[in-house]
RNA sequence: GGCCCUAUCGUCUAACGGUUAGGACAGCGCCCUUUCACGGCGUAAAUCAGGGUUCGAUUCCCUGUAGGGUCACCA
């Protein structure tokens, strides 16, 4: 069995596609899974649009997903190899230079290389598809450098191939279309070819290859930057197209690695969900520990949405570690925790502003006196607790308040919980009570109440 | 348009000739909770169409249809 060689060849003439991770992905996984080795190489041939600061990005984000390389290199850096082959092949009449009107103006005259085909039939296996044939005579005499110091994409890639000893070519669905003319330079050169796997293309909700303008976002790290968590870019990445065979779906990167193989590669493109996306995320998040959730918090303090929380050392802190379950709960990304640590959780660092008729008004048969009266037995109640009481504990010494009030006929429970609730979080929406009694403490809860009932005094 | 690829719930997918066509996300309903969220339970939802092959087709073949990709002196 030879030696599995794959390749990451991304272009740096954009951001860090999702494409491209999954491509990256799914090389790295076969490599890995056969004890192979992956070969990262820019290709940068087109020296107009390439940019340093797209493949730092692309390199950046590949590590930060967990893809690793074994060796690392750079087409414009391989110009002198392509020349050489170049030479060999027109001193060999399997190519030649051709003079013709330049395509950009043609008043000049540009002297291009152009591979003699022999416009043959080609047939080639996929791993993925199975056996597919071309008719190459369409291709004609192509060009396969702009001039002899000039090689263009197809060429140089195939030399790279070739010199690398790459034995698996996986890549996208779009590049089905280029194998014929790629082996047909293969061929020339009289390289070996490897196997080829073309991956199922990522859509957009509208079916059609993911692009920028699909409307959804394409780079990884975008997502990064919105607090999703490389692990679950990878495990949804991967279940983009790929399956285990059964009905598992959490999978980390070592696991991947174990498991992958072709043979459950799609056929078909697979779309682009934000909501499956998501509740991976989330899965990943909650299996943080706490120490790591707030680490990810914390590191976005620069952002100054949720600073509130994180300003004051000691009680805040405790506060935001004591919120973290909570924040699993309700928050998919880490930009959604953030926002709730200066929205609907803000309460837990800053009293609440509370208005008198939502205090009172949750049930039309509330009136005022009852609802102060409740209020100054909760009070009474939570003073006898401890200042660092649970949430079951305050659960237990003051549901029974709300319960004495329900058999009264008052309103129920909620003629109770509601009030206690508002005056603790001044919101109409937020944690339970006790729960929020537990993260704020005995002392500020009652803070609170007492608050609450000058209102209803005033 | 030529060439190539593809076709199971809305989406990601399982079922490699015989299943009540399974799971997940999203949706809906109920429960929990007089808030919100989480959670639990449940429900609806698919084999593109037509021909074959076969005792039997989601599965194999053909045709049609639909979708996608590709046709550079970009990669």
């Amino acid at each position: 069995m030879s030696t599995v060689v794959t390749r990451i060849p991304p272009s740096p003439t954009g951001r860090f596609h999702i494409g491209t991770a999954r491509t990256a992905l799914f090389n790295y996984l076969f490599a890995r899974h056969h004890g192979g080795s992956v070969v990262f190489r820019s290709e940068d041939t087109d020296r107009a649009r390439s940019k340093k600061e797209y493949e730092d990005e692309i390199i950046a984000g590949l590590t930060w997903l967990g893809i690793s390389w074994d060796s690392f290199s750079r087409q414009s850096e391989n110009t002198d190899r392509y020349h050489e082959l170049l030479e060999k092949l027109v001193a060999e009449g399997k190519a030649y230079v051709s003079s013709e009107p330049a395509k950009d103006d043609q008043t000049k005259t540009v002297e291009v290389v152009r591979l003699k085909n022999p416009g043959a039939s080609i047939t080639f296996t996929d791993l993925i598809r199975g056996d597919i044939t071309f008719d190459t005579t369409e291709l004609g005499d192509f060009v396969i450098a702009r001039s002899m110091t000039d090689a263009l994409y197809h060429f140089a890639a195939v030399v790279d191939d070739m010199d690398a000893k790459i034995s698996h070519v996986i890549r996208g669905e779009d590049g089905l279309s280029n194998t014929p003319r790629q082996i047909l330079i293969q061929e020339a050169l009289g390289a070996p070819r490897p196997a080829y796997a073309h991956l199922p293309l990522i859509l957009d909700d509208k079916r059609a290859k993911l692009s920028k303008r699909s409307g959804t976002a394409t780079s990884v790290m975008d997502y990064r930057d919105e607090g999703f968590l490389p692990e679950a870019i990878v495990n949804y990445l991967a279940l983009l197209g790929w399956n285990p065979g059964d009905d598992r779906e959490e999978f980390s990167l070592e696991q991947l690695v174990e498991e992958f193989s072709l043979e459950h590669v799609q056929k078909s493109g697979a779309s682009w969900n934000r909501d499956k996306l998501l509740s991976v995320n989330q899965h990943w998040m909650r299996r943080l520990s706490d120490e790591d959730f707030i680490k990810h918090l914390d590191s976005a303090t620069a952002d100054t949405r949720c600073q509130n929380a994180f300003q004051t050392p000691g009680v805040q802190q405790s506060r935001v570690h004591k919120a973290v379950p909570l924040l699993k709960d309700r928050a998919q990304t880490f930009a959604e925790a953030r926002e709730m640590l200066s929205g609907e959780l803000l309460c837990l660092f800053e009293k609440p502003s509370l208005d008198l008729a939502k205090l009172v008004a949750k049930e039309p048969t509330e009136r005022p006196g009852m609802t102060k009266t409740a209020l100054e037995s909760l009070s009474e109640a939570l003073k006898s607790l401890p200042d660092d009481v649970s949430a079951e504990s305050a659960k237990e010494a003051l549901m029974s308040l709300a319960d004495a009030e329900e058999a009264k006929g008052k309103g129920g429970r909620g003629g109770t919980l509601w009030p206690l609730r508002y005056a603790l979080s001044g919101q109409e929406r937020s944690p339970d009570p006790f729960t929020l009694i537990s993260i704020l403490g005995r002392e500020e809860a009652v803070s609170r109440v007492e608050k609450a009932i000058a209102i209803l005094e005033g």
